[in-house]
DNA sequence: TGTACATCAGTGAACGCGCGTTCACTGATGTAC
DNA sequence: TGTACATCAGTGAACGCGCGTTCACTGATGTAC
């Protein structure tokens, strides 16, 4: 049951688990391999069988956590497909769910943003990743663009403003909340995305 | 005229600025104290001497940096007082470059804005600096609620939302265009914030 | 004004700790006969 | 099925580099007589 293939890509798991958890903590510089390995109960030797450096962690790392938040995004659509009526900001609280990953309530983890917010520095210092993080960006925004479109029309709305700025101007105040959240939990005020919302929809006339 | 008190603050402005450059490249844990000397053309021992500590110059550099973001607020108020008539997109663009310190263009160098964010996650990792910081972009939030204030009335605009909404919408956004241009300049298209203005705001009804 | 001494900003060599990385080894699981 | 060997994931000690920090020293500027 406990097959050697399986072992291996459990420990591999539980060390980016661990990376995950210490890199929010401390940054990606700030953490180093002995205190990965100790958070993931393992010895350094088994990351360096696991990893051929520390730099190829942080880029799985990334990947990984790029994937979660494509896994959460998918999953927030069948979501919101499945579930029917609802409240419109509800609707576009899902939709902004999708945008930066995976946790309850406003959207992601403290852990989560620190992580979203600490990959946005890294890629925009390392100038070979910051083409990869924008279309990785884009292709999020892309998929808010179409859960909002549904979500409004569900809603029985329509924008004021053409989609292409919509959908920034959401994820711009959604990303305002989520880093508000950080410092004072009652910062993240999430009647701000309705106030936005109202501004730049309006009822769809039906003649 | 190369007086030793003088002599000592230029070092130590030098350094700090030398940190400001590094620390934007690396991050403050990627860079090292010889980095930062090498930097500003000095030895390790004159940091010493300047500085208790490393983690003294990470402090000094956040007060610095907020220092700096204040003057340019005053600046700025300072500036549009004195322009009198302008578009007003370019008066809230002003106000908007309160927000986020010097810098030419949309507001702020890639230094800057890199050093901003920096300083954000910093602040979101330390406790001990979540309320400082919480306060200080309190601050900054309430300067520009007042230059918005002033530059719609000159424009002839009023709000259809509450101040207290609109400059977070106005600030999630300035701060969205700024981390878009971290990648790729054209992104950081400022008619979005007009876009946005135009959603919260109609003429001015006279009566 | 000139000389002797004091101060102190900055130098650069040295120290030692911590961290990334390596490697000989262990012991558990898989395979061949 | 049982035995002998192979494989290989993970161990833990060891190495060495780099970095933060210290400190005895230098030489330029300031001060006292």
């Amino acid at each position: 049951m406990e097959t050697p293939k399986r072992r291996r890509s459990n420990t591999r798991a539980r060390l980016l688990e661990g990376a995950l958890e210490v890199f929010a903590e401390r940054g990606f510089h700030g953490a180093s391999v002995e205190d990965i390995c100790e958070r993931a109960g393992f010895t350094r030797g088994a990351f360096y069988s696991n990893f051929s450096d520390r730099s190829e962690l942080v880029l799985a790392m990334i990947q990984q956590s790029i994937q979660l938040q494509f896994a959460a995004a998918q999953q927030a659509i069948a979501t919101m497909k499945a579930a029917g009526d609802r409240g419109t900001d509800e609707l576009v609280s899902i939709a902004m769910w999708a945008l930066t990953g995976s946790g309850a309530g406003l959207g992601g983890s403290n852990q989560d943003v620190i992580t979203d917010r600490a990959m946005m520095l890294y890629a925009a210092r390392e100038p070979d990743l910051r083409e990869p993080y924008l279309s990785f960006v884009d292709t999020c925004l892309d998929q808010v663009a179409a859960l909002i479109t549904d979500a409004l029309t569900h809603a029985g709305l329509e924008l004021t403003v053409p989609i292409e700025d919509a959908v920034p101007l959401l994820a711009a105040t959604h990303n305002h909340l989520q880093t508000m959240g950080l410092f004072d939990q009652r910062r993240a005020d999430p009647t701000l995305l309705g106030t936005l919302l109202g501004a730049i929809t309006c009822p769809t006339e039906n003649r």
